[in-house]
DNA sequence: CCGCCCCTATCGGAGAAGCCGATGGCAGGA
DNA sequence: TCCTGCCATCGGCTTCTCCGATAGGGGCGG
């Protein structure tokens, strides 16, 4: 069993096919042909169907996968600790808490404040389902997301509560009305990111909350072309308040007064479980994360 | 990277010397030295002290070792996936554990009563200390002990709880002393095992429960031969009650009804929380463990 | 229906690596 | 001092690895 058969199989299913993967990987055609024969000799069971169109995992390729990808892992994080570096930390994070609240976390860690456990950390920005598909694969050790998602059996831990808030320019409108009403709300044109992604969630789950139907002036790609749009005072948004904490501190946008129930959220890490120089530095930085909580911050 | 060099530098530290490793592993002394020749011109640094008289690792060495032999474990795993077998659960368990109370848990897991997962199961039997390092060091995937050991920040499940009873064949003095006082139990000799072992252990707490410096008449090695010294009438013991339950119901041995509080015990599972095929099975495992509690077994 | 194209397997050869037995250096103990 | 046990190195043989070239096979358009 060598690294290199199991990078081999790897770029052949992923580019679809053996003479892609040998491209990928800088072979000849031949040589990824035979790297696959011996590590199906090896196995003893073929892990590709060859067709004249490409190349699909048989099902052992398909049980192998997972494996094979947990081997180069391990290689990597064995090469890092054989040479005395620090431990990998690689993280995930929606766009927001990589925006507005990890920095923050990272730099304290970084200085020292979840004690003598450090590590190097990459980030990768992602959406929620893309971050749960990349944890369970093993490509990520740690997430940061918001509210529960789908099913994850390993550990998770609540870092933080925030909630919801109504945010406008202070130019808009309804930034004079004294008191507000949910009338006024739901007469309100708002800005919502695109469906799927989480914050057109919470707008929903605000909507179901605040009443039928709030009304939808435009749909925008992303939070910060949203949050942007509403700092220009084109309309009304329901966000997290942390994530726009920095403007509402700037006088750039206003929290509206609405004393109704607006969604209580939380963020949660979630992690993978393993044993290895990296779980230190994982669990302290996760309790670091607790002493970052937004309701914490908000009041500093 | 290659299984075979991190299996040659395995049976180097292991044996302590290149020549040794060769003779175990079947190969030359001249090529496991140039394994370990390619190990080290791959990592990028020495792994090993060559002396005269043996091989110790460097630093760097000790930080691989772990590594190592996750990555085998990984291979042995990766090939009982990909081949189609079930997945293979290593548990460890205390003596009296893997006596008594195991087998009918892993019939009936070997029968289905867990559901549908079933796996291959290899039990290990040793001390409570082999067993937590064997499960750290990734060798055992989960274990089973009495009462809650040295810290283990992994899942931990309380399987089922029993009580500590004071045992004498049925010819012994003590057997027909009605009501019993615990002045007549410190006048009795009893028979214990090893410092150091987990029964010892039982015995010197219930010993401080029971009064100052309970009479020991004898040591023996093993909880098999306190067993049969005791059913030989040779003198008292303080034992699991699951451990003499069969005893109990044959007759060799009785219980004697002393009120007092002996004390109880738990039996606790431990286990690694990694994602793998392995996963499930070992989950349905614990859980149908906790329908095996010795209570529960005792009253059926 | 035929040729074309893209896919993969196979072949032969050159180079590298693996393995072995033999040899030599080195250190500790009799 | 010699002897013993350890490891590294060397030369050889074998095996593996990789490559370029070639061959086979299935879709697809003409």
């Amino acid at each position: 069993m060598d690294t290199r058969q199991l990078r081999a199989f790897l770029a052949v299913v992923e580019t679809g096919g053996i003479s892609a993967a040998a491209d990928q990987l800088g072979y000849a055609q031949s040589s990824v042909s035979d790297q696959l024969r011996t590590l199906e000799r090896d196995l003893g069971t073929p892990v590709l169907n060859r067709t004249s169109i490409g190349t699909v995992p048989t099902e052992a390729g398909q049980r192998l996968l997972p494996y094979a990808r947990r081997m180069l892992d391990l290689d990597g994080e064995l090469r890092r600790t054989v040479s005395g570096r620090r431990p990998l930390l690689r993280i995930g994070a929606l766009q927001s808490l990589a925006d507005e609240w990890l920095p923050e976390v990272l730099t304290a860690f970084d200085h020292g404040a979840a004690g003598p456990e450090t590590a190097d950390v990459t980030v990768t920005v992602t959406s929620r389902t893309r971050l749960m598909e990349e944890l369970l694969e093993g490509r990520l050790d740690a997430v940061f997301t918001l509210d529960s998602g789908p099913a994850y059996d390993g550990p998770t831990a609540v870092v933080g509560t925030d909630h919801v808030v109504l945010v406008t320019a202070p130019s808009h409108p309804l930034a004079s009305v004294h008191p507000l009403t949910l009338d006024d709300v739901r007469r309100t044109e708002f800005m919502v990111t695109e469906i799927g992604c989480i914050y057109r969630q919470l707008f929903d789950e605000c909507g179901r909350d605040l009443g039928p139907s709030l009304k939808i002036a435009m749909i925008t790609g992303s939070l910060n072309a949203l949050r942007r749009l509403t700092v220009n005072g084109r309309g009304a948004a329901l966000l997290p308040r942390f994530s726009v904490q920095a403007e509402l501190e700037s006088g750039d946008l206003v929290m509206l007064d609405l004393k109704e129930g607006l969604a209580p959220l939380t963020i949660e890490a979630r992690w993978r479980d393993e044993i290895g120089p990296g779980a230190a530095p994982l669990r302290a930085l996760v309790e670091l994360t607790q002493k970052f909580s937004p309701a914490a911050w908000a009041m500093a």
